[in-house]
RNA sequence: GCUCCCAUCGUCUAGAGGCCUAGGACACAGCCCUCUCAAGGCUGGUACGAGGGUUCGAAUCCCUCUGGGAGCGCCA
C-alpha cells in the first residue's frame, strides 16, 4: 500500500514555525515514499476558527512549496458523513447519549481534583434508557473498561495506556457537531492515512483514538508523534519568539528553502550535515531518524542558514524574492537584468532578502544625502582631487567593465601614492552614500557610468563645501 | 493531583558498550585575508542533570531521584 500523510491544522490560530515543521515532516515523508501529501483544515469550531487563519495556512503552504496532492478538505463540509459514523456507533453500542448537565460535570470534576484524582467522566449515563427532559444530549463514545492499549509509535517507540485511565469522551456536542477527537478517526479513515505524523502533544489522545478506530474496524495508521519546539529561552513557544504566522518570515527576507532547511534540522540531523537542498531533504529524511526530545528556536542560526542559501542560490532565482522587499521599500523595478546584478554582488553580505533590500537601495533610487560620519571622514577638501581623478578616467574608459574600472582605480591610487582605501571609500560614500558596498568595481560597473560619475560630481561639490 | 513523554556545549545536534582526553554547526572571542561590509580560513572556551547498579569497560543498558514538557474541555 502506498504511503499517505496528512497534515490538519485548525484554523483557530495563525499557522506558525511549529505547524510548518509537522507539515513538512508528513511532506518530506511522502515525498521520500512517492506517496500522497493530504491537507485537510480541521475547522469544526465554527466559533474560534477564522477565515483569515485559514488564508495563511494555504498562503503558507503555497509560499514554501509544501503542494498537497489532495485537499484542502475541510470538515464542515463532512458533517453528513460524521452524522452517519455517530449514528452506527450508537446502533451497535459503541456509543451513547449523555445527558448529564455541564453544572453537574463541572461539580464532578471539582469534586475529583479536591480527591487528587484524575478528572475524568464517570459513566452515569453508560446505562441510562430514557432520555432527560429539558436536557440536549451530547454523545459520548463508550471507552473499553479494561485491558491497555499500545500506541506504536516510529519516534517514542511503544506507548501503553491502561484504559481505565481513559474515559468516554463526547465525540458529538449537545448541538450535533462532532469533536475534534472523533473527527480526526473518521477523516484518517476516509482518507485512508497511512501515517499520522502530529505534534506529540497528541501522543496523550491518541489511545482514545486507536479504541475508536477499532470499534470501526479500521486499519491503525502509523504513528510519528514529533517534538514540539520551543521558544528561544526553552519556554513555550509564544508571539514573542518565533509563534508568528509564517507569512512573517517571508515579510522578513527569508528564503522557503531556508526556513525548510533550518526547520527539518530541529530533531532531524544527517551526519554533519548543515545545509540542505529542497532535493537533498526529500531523499535523505525518514521520520523514524527524528528525535524523541523538544527544541529550542535559534533565530541566530536561521539567519545563517539563510545566507547560506541566499549565497548559493543563482541571482536569477533571487529576484522575485529581491523585487518583493524593494517593492516593500516602495522602490519598484522593471529591470530583471539590473536586479539580478545587484543580488550577484550582494548575495554575499546578506542575511536576508530584506537587508539585502535596504543595502542596495542606492542602486535603483537617488541617494538621500550622505551617511553623516562617513561623509565627515571621506568627503573632506583633501579628498577632492581623489574624486576629480577617478572622474577623469572612468569618464575616459572605453570600456564599462568592472575589470576595466578596478584597473581605473587601482592607477588613481598608484599615481597619487595612497592606499586603495583612500581612493575606494570616497568614491563608495559618493555612490552609495554610506561606508558599506559590494567591491567598489562592481558596484560602479551595476550603477551605470552616467549615475557613477554624477555622483561623484556631487560628492565633489559636498567635499569642496566641507 | 493523576497519566504519558523527554533529558550530550547557551542553542541545534553526532554518538546505537571500547573508535570519546565526547565530533560538527550557530552564537561568542582572537588572528589571517582585505577597498568597506561580508564571505572564507585558522585558533579558543564551554556539555554527557544527580545517585545507584550491570559490565573487564558506559554518554551509550537498567533502576531511583531531580528537572522540563504534554494531556486530563460540549478546544483542536
Amino acid at each position: 500500500m502506498s504511503v499517505r500523510t496528512r497534515f490538519a491544522p485548525s484554523p483557530t490560530g495563525m499557522l506558525h514555525i511549529g505547524g510548518v515543521r509537522t507539515a513538512l515532516f508528513s511532506w518530506l515523508y511522502a515525498r521520500r515514499h512517492a506517496g500522497t501529501f493530504v491537507l485537510r483544515i480541521e475547522d469544526t469550531d465554527r466559533e474560534r476558527s477564522t477565515e483569515e487563519a485559514t488564508q495563511v495556512i494555504l498562503d503558507g503552504m503555497e509560499w514554501l512549496g509544501l503542494s498537497a496532492d489532495e485537499g484542502p478538505f475541510y470538515q464542515t463540509r463532512r458533517m453528513g458523513r460524521y452524522g452517519e459514523v455517530l449514528a452506527k456507533f450508537i446502533q451497535s453500542g459503541h456509543a451513547y447519549r449523555c445527558y448529564c448537565t455541564k453544572e453537574e460535570l463541572s461539580e464532578m470534576r471539582s469534586k475529583q481534583e479536591a480527591a487528587k484524582q484524575k478528572p475524568r467522566y464517570d459513566g452515569t449515563c453508560r446505562n441510562r434508557t430514557e432520555p432527560r427532559a429539558g436536557v440536549d444530549p451530547v454523545i459520548r463514545f463508550a471507552n473499553p473498561l479494561d485491558g491497555s492499549v499500545v500506541v506504536e509509535d516510529v519516534i517514542h517507540g511503544n506507548v501503553e495506556f491502561q484504559n481505565t485511565e481513559l474515559d468516554d469522551l463526547i465525540i458529538a456536542r449537545s448541538d450535533g457537531t462532532p469533536t475534534y477527537n472523533f473527527c480526526v478517526v473518521v477523516d484518517d479513515m476516509d482518507m485512508q492515512v497511512t501515517h499520522v505524523i502530529r505534534g506529540d502533544d497528541h501522543l496523550n489522545n491518541t489511545p482514545r483514538q486507536i479504541n475508536m478506530l477499532k470499534a470501526l474496524g479500521a486499519t491503525l495508521p502509523v504513528y510519528a508523534h514529533v517534538p514540539m519546539i520551543l521558544g528561544a529561552d526553552g519556554a513555550k513557544l509564544s508571539k514573542r519568539h518565533g509563534a508568528v504566522s509564517v507569512l512573517q518570515y517571508r515579510e522578513e527576507g527569508f528564503l522557503p528553502e531556508a526556513l525548510l532547511n533550518y526547520l527539518v534540522r530541529l530533531g532531524w540531523s544527517h551526519g554533519d550535515q548543515e545545509v540542505f537542498t529542497l532535493a537533498e531533504m526529500q531523499s535523505l529524511f525518514d521520520i523514524g531518524d527524528v528525535n524523541k526530545s523538544a527544541s529550542a528556536f535559534n533565530p541566530d542560526k536561521l539567519m545563517w542558514l539563510n545566507q547560506q542559501h541566499i549565497m548559493r542560490a543563482t541571482p536569477e532565482a533571487l529576484v522575485p524574492h529581491l523585487r518583493f522587499q524593494l517593492a516593500m521599500l516602495g522602490i519598484a523595478v522593471d529591470d530583471d537584468a539590473k536586479v539580478a546584478a545587484v543580488a550577484k554582488a550582494q548575495q554575499e553580505r546578506a542575511k536576508t532578502l530584506k537587508e539585502m533590500a535596504q543595502n542596495s537601495r542606492f542602486f535603483f533610487a537617488n541617494i538621500d544625502g550622505y551617511d553623516e560620519k562617513a561623509a565627515k571622514k571621506n568627503l573632506t577638501p583633501e579628498s577632492v582631487p581623489v574624486l576629480d581623478a577617478v572622474h577623469a578616467r572612468l569618464a575616459a574608459l572605453p570600456d564599462w567593465q568592472a575589470s576595466a574600472i578596478h584597473e581605473a582605480v587601482n592607477d588613481v591610487a598608484t599615481t597619487l601614492n595612497v592606499g586603495l582605501g583612500k581612493v575606494a571609500q570616497p568614491i563608495r560614500v559618493a555612490v552609495s552614500g554610506t561606508t558599506v558596498s559590494p567591491p567598489i568595481d562592481v558596484t560602479l560597473e551595476v550603477l551605470g557610468r552616467q549615475v557613477t560619475l554624477e555622483r561623484i560630481d556631487a560628492a565633489r561639490k559636498f567635499a569642496l563645501a566641507a
